[in-house]
DNA sequence: GCGGTGAGAATATGATCAAAATCGCCGCTG
DNA sequence: CAGCGGCGATTTTGATCATATTCTCACCGC
């Protein structure tokens, strides 16, 4: 009965390394931080209001995930994808998210669908207003809810960390072309699901990868002119 | 001048917290831990002789990419891998390990070549003297000098990730078989090189990587039994 | 069998030390 | 005389440690 004392939904105290860890990642993951912006563990102690070792444990762990660099000088920042690496992060995408697509599709209850139209439909409404944080947030929920019923951790842990490096640069797109011009895939994903066409799923989130990609590259071309 | 002062080989001093990395990270991929064993901070100190804030560090680190798992109740242990497990690793390892030597393929130069033979001599020769240390730690040494030469960070980081979870388990097998089963699949990739053929050295890699995975699954499926 | 209790281990804090970057000062050169 | 470059002190930041606190698990008595 004790677990009740915390008058709350969670029986289970979370420790601070991995709140700071959570609120870091999606700082990084929904376009807080720019990239090359350096990352100080005392700036973050001050701002997050925590003590010095979670920040630190959140960092380590957020730099072995990809999402942070060490420059050499024990400094760390937050990575600016070059093009080069942008052909990795594609590559690597695009095989590994189609097939967690695939796998997901046939596990797919009803329940599963619905909820991921009504992130769709938040998606939109991002999209119609602009707001490009609940827009990314969301269109981070819709693919990891539907990679999730994959049920396969390891690869689901590798996608996390494509996300990770590649989110501050779509921040950076989405900053500057608006939210207009941000694609809507995911309405034959969505029908691919109903109909359990695992093939055409995969097709499907492979297109709305290729577009993303696409839009980043443009705008790492056109930076470096 | 003053760059000498040390007198040393290493111009910049290795921050404690990276040694600590590296030497757990050798003890997962080397196999000095088995699967399932617990990981304690306290033990570590003593065992490495070092100070808690490192180790808490090289933990974290390690957990983050896969070779150390967390159990909810704040313990640490190396994860044991289950079938399903096995799936998701032969997948993601047979998508990335022959990309990344087909890329490599083409940069490799004539002193890299000499360089992957000297060391599939020493495999060879710790298969023949039963020394299953030292065949991992050449196998390894010969994957990942071929797939740094692919000049991708990225992939070449997933991939470490994936071996770092692989390594206990193929661990166990070589304890369980002997060296005398391991795979030697590298000549027709040396011959591949040679040859500058990408496709074959990638077919090379591919067989090699199913061979390692075939093992682990006969063993997984046996001491299931 | 069950609940309390204590030992041990992990988490988290703040202090201390060392390294790096920044900024200002001085001398040199054009 | 003004601008430039290098040198050194200050200050910011990272690394490490010792310690206090919290939590888990297992043992023991009821």
């Amino acid at each position: 009965m004790e677990k009740l004392i915390d008058g709350g939904v969670l029986p289970r105290k979370i420790p601070t390394h991995e709140v700071i860890y959570c609120r870091l990642r999606d700082m990084v993951l929904f376009g807080q931080l720019k990239p090359g912006q350096p990352v100080t563990i005392q700036g973050l102690t001050a701002q997050l209001d925590a003590g010095m070792t979670p920040v630190r444990e959140a960092i380590r762990r957020l730099t072995a995930e990809g999402a942070l660099t060490l420059q050499g000088n024990r400094r760390v920042c937050v990575p600016d994808v070059a093009l080069t690496q942008l052909e990795e992060l594609a590559f690597a995408r695009l095989t590994l998210e189609p097939h967690l697509a695939s796998i997901a599709c046939s596990s797919l209850k009803k329940s599963d669908i619905i909820r991921l139209e009504k992130i769709d439909s938040e998606i939109n409404r991002a999209i119609d207003t602009g707001d490009v944080q609940r827009y990314l947030m969301n269109n981070y929920r819709f693919h990891f809810d539907l990679y999730e019923q994959a049920q396969s951790p390891i690869l689901l842990a590798i996608v996390h960390s494509l996300w990770l490096r590649f989110g501050p640069s779509l921040r950076v797109v989405c900053g500057r072309f608006g939210t207009s011009s941000l694609p809507d895939r995911h309405e034959e994903a969505l029908a691919a699901m109903h109909a359990g066409d695992a093939a055409a799923l995969a097709r499907a989130v492979e297109q709305d990868i290729r577009q993303g990609i696409e839009q980043v590259r443009q705008s790492i071309a056109t930076a470096n002119v």
